[in-house]
DNA sequence: CGATGGATTGATCAAGCTCAAGGCACGTGG
DNA sequence: CCACGTGCCTTGAGCTTGATCAATCCATCG
């Protein structure tokens, strides 16, 4: 599966206003059949699939280029093959607003399919292949294929599962809980992937965590530095190391009042005057005081 | 084909205490053909499609009843013909998150599609009649149907938008601004069902809404309350009446910083004094002071 | 090497949360 | 019919979290 992205491509994509246009200019560049395909979004691919039946185009993307863009007449799905990306919603003012970071096995555009026109933008982070899926195709395959369809909506509420996630979280979770659970939900994706979920860079900015996690840039650098001295995970620059992955997840939500928390699950050790330290040092909110407090 | 849906439910709603209990007693209920369900949705019927062919069953909700609940296995669609409901999601501890307010003609379910069980939890705020979709019946449609297939797609994808949306109004609106666009949009969703779009009562109490828009209930009346003062609606317990939606619907985040606003878009008169009273008095937060004061 | 974009850290402050008290509407039972 | 309880809403006072503004640092790269 990993022979897939030898492809050299040369950029027809500087201008990238329209992604797909250049594609069938595509001569020498890989294809994925379905089964590949399948295996990707991690769905049963269909018995009846003939492996030269339904290719795929791959097309490259370098760090910076735009998939596609918000208005843009929609007619293809993405799907990651390798490589990161960020999507973005634009609001009417011109401010940034980060949706998601696609990565390996991702489908992209699903929100372009309600009007026919992209919904949101998708930007590489890093240099991308990506598998095209022409609409059309994507359909007619639920029809020929008949599990196929039944794992394409399963793959959409998937999607609206993960943002019914998402919603919860932002109004729901401290800055910390947010910032803790980001890390632990990357090193799980980069798990799934394959690589290490303990350890791993990040591809995207301090800003672009923020506005993915509905924070400032300051409190997600002042977040991390907080977990770092902790102990909780180390930091340096994009160089993400959790140490404490246990009390990274189960670090919760300033508690709305009543549901007070058994504080022993709070964090792995004793910490009491690193606690207060930080508490003091105005890096940590001043409910952790009370919690180390209680812990020893 | 013509009887896919002769239910008499089996104990899907085992639990006789909710729901249910008023589920299979209707007999004599009522039944919608796929036309009127396509016409609920806003969608296309299917030129192909036989009144008769398919029938979709109705059952009656009271106020207060779940639809459906979290974890229970999902086979169910359901579409809602009149009445009000919220859909909340229930965290590790127990804090309920509401996660939409559907009404007349919204689908709720599709979260159940991925996991096949439920991932959120639906209940009726006042007494409701909902329409039965059985899944296996949603999907056989789509491939007997085929523009239908489309709409479904289409559907879902709208789905995920609206949610795109609410994550970014979440992590980038004042609370000022949360609330005005939550009247606003209610006012618009009434519209569409041909009611009354500038007086209408809620159905879902202060901490629903707070819920909804990640704030506490307090703010939420104190931010009512603001909106009125300055004439912007009237506000009398569930009372709403929207008096100036273009002054509502534009009212803004609080700016990043950089992007601050041209304040002729602000607010629809002067209301200088009116303003620094309400921030002197606390209820609207200082900024407001900065605008009114620049508007004149 | 300087320039540039990102990251860190500090100091200050206000938006919105918490806690608390009281008010209003509606239903139930005496 | 009123008294009372209950659930919801309003309003106030004070405090904390996280935003803002600003200075500095660091890394990369032409």
């Amino acid at each position: 599966m990993s022979n897939l992205l030898t492809l050299t491509q040369p950029n027809r994509f500087a201008d990238a206003t329209h992604a797909s246009d250049s594609a069938w200019r595509q001569q020498g560049s890989l294809w994925s059949n379905l089964r590949q395909v399948c295996e990707l979004l991690t769905i049963q691919p269909p018995a009846t699939a003939d492996d030269e039946d339904t290719l795929f185009q791959h097309v490259r993307f370098k760090a910076g280029q735009r998939i596609h863009r918000i208005g843009q007449v929609f007619d293809t799905l993405y799907i990651v093959n390798s490589g990161f990306l960020k999507t973005v919603h634009i609001d009417e003012y011109g401010n940034e607003q980060v949706l998601s970071f696609p990565m390996k096995g991702d489908l992209l555009g699903i929100d372009g399919i309600h009007k026919q026109h992209y919904a949101s933008e998708a930007i590489a982070l890093s240099d991308c292949d990506m598998i095209l899926v022409p609409y059309k195709t994507f359909t007619s395959l639920g029809r020929i294929h008949v599990e196929l369809e039944q794992a394409m909506f399963s793959v959409m509420s998937r999607e609206i599962v993960r943002e019914q996630m998402m919603i919860s979280m932002l109004s729901a979770l401290s800055a910390e809980a947010k910032v803790a659970r980001f890390l632990t939900n990357l090193g799980e994706r980069f798990n799934q992937m394959g690589y290490s979920g303990r350890s791993f860079n990040l591809r995207m900015t301090r800003q672009e965590i923020g506005s993915y996690l509905g924070l400032t840039l300051e409190t997600v650098s002042r977040t991390l530095s907080a977990l770092n001295e902790l102990g909780m995970i180390s930091v340096e620059q994009r160089e993400i190391k959790l140490i404490d992955p246990v009390a990274l997840k189960t670090l919760r939500r300033l508690p709305p009042a009543k549901a007070r928390i058994k504080v022993s699950e709070i964090v792995s050790e004793k910490v009491t005057e690193k606690v207060n330290a930080l508490v003091n040092k105005n890096i940590l909110p001043q409910w952790n005081k009370d919690m180390a407090v209680a812990l020893n």
